[in-house]
RNA sequence: GGUCGCGUAGCUCAGCUGGAUAGAGCAUCUGCCUUCUAAGCAGACGGUCGAAGGUUCGAAUCCUUCCGCGAUCACCA
């Protein structure tokens, strides 16, 4: 039983013992910084069941904890606030019981049931940016905070690799690309095609103006421009497996995966399995089919297959078309069906999909819940908001995308640059250095974007750099390179006696406190996907450690026993540190 | 117009399952490196928590209305 249930139960019993009445519920809270104590009872919700005043009935409690609960040191009221001290014995011991515990936090024992996370996803006509990056961290960082949480996981993508977008850049290319290929041209395989496909709405954008110069109308133009008819025959000729346009699209996709695959080692993020579209786009016409003799859907005289959410406040839905192709939404539906096929385990899953879609996903759960399955209840949209700039809105035709491949190489130069002024990697090799500033500008750069609350949408400037000072990654790594320093420097190892009998120093006890919070933080970050909680949480931690660090001397210490438990007490705070930034995929160095 | 989300210090964000005097960082200013890494610490300055009502002993937090910003409401994905 922890230390809250137990002062739980015990000031029930003070209530019952003292004013013979019965407490539903005890309501605790931190102890503010200003006051003295390490656990609140507010008193206030206990005047329904027992009438007085806060202040005499807080006191009267106190005493009678004081006297019940060995952990009970002191006690002071101010207002209807009955603040409690924990005796640092308390604290003590559960150093010793996490001090070896290798992953202390983290639930190690997985249950039966999995979850699969979605996350990327992204089309193969043009290479990611700082959009995609949000979204990676995001899915990649939930994967492993469930799994910190307990949870079996299976990360996993939908790879949009087909579709008119598609054929536009391979026109493009076939048309004006010379038989350009990344290796003729040194650029990576995903920038190559993007480059075509901006190739295309440019000469796409000629062919409008031409037209409109005729006199045509403009809505006509943009629907009969030439490479435009040439983009959806070409589209035409790959649903019926035309062998060249397949051999092309192949070719073209293969660069793009080998570019994507560079940038997702490089941002750190992996997958357990992937979907194609190209595979999928056909699954679900027969769940509709199914659908439709049980009555879920419904035919309307054109042909088109349609499901009423309006008793869910919702509209009409279409899920097939008039002539019987598949809709994006028959193709969600198709492949949530295929991945609880592939992975039996599954129950539940995670879609990390910006909050532009929330619509979507809205009706997706639904249909799935009419369609009677039981995992359909434990489907989340883990919603996130869009990354903007000082511009506005990211458009990748418009050549105002923040590239994530540019954006990387710029934190770690950020990085370089401002390691070189401190100056203090003297006896790196250049090849450590190199990996450094790649810790050090991804660590600014990830935690930049997970501190945010996932549902809030982003301003990002790339004219004012990502911080390294404050709430921030280098801090927290800066901390952690810290404390390895001391570590290295001192002789003492784990102690496998038990510390005893020490007077903590305030600093050490609010040390403590944080990493006592660390399970629940998991377990919080778990229910919200929110890796915001452990990033925040972390930095508390840090600050705090930051504050012992100034005020108390860890090393000098001429107490031997003191000495050997601010040390394992450093040890260990690196250690939740390095935990806490394995959920963010966050690395730390040993010195920068 | 309907639906959903957001609005907290000059800027970027915490806090939101109701609790004490609303917290950090950046920026500005003041101290602290002959002592464990100053990417640090300590402090100052900075707020009608978008507005107005309501519920409550108590509201940034819950409810209603309004204002502002964004998204969405396709036989696109």
């Amino acid at each position: 039983m922890n230390i809250q249930e137990v002062l739980a139960q015990k000031v029930k019993d003070a209530v019952s013992s003292i004013y013979n009445a019965e407490l539903p519920s005890v309501e605790f809270q931190p102890t503010r910084k200003d006051f003295e104590g390490d656990v609140t009872v507010v008193v206030f919700p206990m005047l329904r069941v027992v009438k007085g005043n806060p202040v005499e009935i807080g006191t009267k409690i106190g005493e009678y904890l004081q006297e019940h609960v060995d952990e009970v040191s002191k006690f002071n009221v101010v207002k209807g606030f009955l603040n409690i001290v924990i005796n640092d014995a308390f604290y003590l011991d559960f150093f010793n019981s996490i001090k070896t515990v290798p992953d202390f936090g983290y639930v190690t024992t997985p249950s039966k049931d999995a979850v699969m996370v979605e996350y990327s996803s992204p089309n193969t006509n043009k290479p990611l940016h700082l959009g995609h990056i949000r979204n990676n961290l995001l899915g990649y960082s939930v994967s492993e905070i469930l799994k910190a949480a307990g949870k079996k996981v299976y990360k996993t993508q939908i790879i949009n690799d087909r579709g008119i977008h598609i054929c536009k850049s391979m026109l493009a290319w076939k048309k004006f690309g010379e038989d350009e290929t990344p290796e003729s041209t040194g650029l990576k395989g995903d920038h190559l095609v993007g480059k075509y496909y901006v190739v295309f709405d440019k000469a796409y954008k000629e062919e409008i103006a031409e037209l409109v110069g005729k006199g045509i109308a403009k809505d006509k133009a943009e629907k009969e421009a030439p490479i435009l008819l040439e983009a959806q025959e070409m589209l035409r000729k790959w649903e019926s497996g035309d062998e060249a346009t397949v051999t092309l699209w192949k070719t073209m996709n293969g660069w793009v995966y080998e570019g994507f695959d560079t940038t997702y080692n490089n941002l750190g993020v992996d997958f357990d399995t992937l979907y194609y579209e190209s595979n999928t786009y056909l699954l679900g016409r027969d769940v509709v089919k199914e659908g439709l003799e049980k009555g879920i859907f419904f035919k309307k005289d054109d042909g088109s297959v349609w499901i009423d959410l309006t008793d869910e406040g919702l509209d009409e839905k279409i899920v097939l078309r008039s002539d019987g192709t598949a809709v994006y939404m028959t193709q969600d539906i198709g492949t949530a069906i295929q991945r609880v096929t592939d992975y039996p385990d599954i129950n539940g899953m995670v879609y990390t999909v910006g909050n532009e879609q929330d619509y979507h996903f809205k009706v997706l759960f639904l249909i799935l819940k009419k369609l009677g399955y039981n995992w359909a209840q434990q489907l989340y949209h883990l919603s996130y908001g869009m990354v903007d700039l000082p511009s506005g809105k990211m458009k990748s035709r418009e050549g105002t995308v923040v590239d994530a491949d540019d954006l990387i190489v710029s934190m770690e130069k950020t990085a370089e640059e401002i390691s070189n002024e401190l100056g203090k990697l003297d006896g790196y090799t250049d090849a450590e250095k190199k990996q450094l500033y790649r810790t050090i500008g991804l660590g600014a750069l990830k935690y930049y974007i997970l501190k945010v609350d996932p549902k809030k949408r982003i301003l990002f400037n790339p004219e004012e750099s990502v911080d390294f000072q404050g709430n921030t990654g280098p801090f927290i790594q800066y901390t952690y390179a810290r404390i390895q320093s001391i570590l290295r420097k001192s002789e003492e190892g784990v102690s496998e006696t038990i510390t005893s009998g020490l007077e903590l120093h305030q600093k050490e006890k609010e040390l403590l406190k944080q990493i006592r919070l660390f399970p629940e933080t998991i377990q919080l970050a778990a229910e919200n996907y929110s890796p915001a909680l452990i990033a925040n949480y972390t930095y508390d931690l840090v600050k705090e450690f930051n504050s012992f660090y100034q005020q108390v001397s860890i090393l000098g210490e001429t107490d031997a026993a003191k000495r050997q438990f601010r040390v394992e007490l450093s040890r260990k705070v690196g250690e939740v540190i390095q935990s806490a930034f394995k959920l963010l995929g966050i690395n730390v160095p040993g010195r920068m």
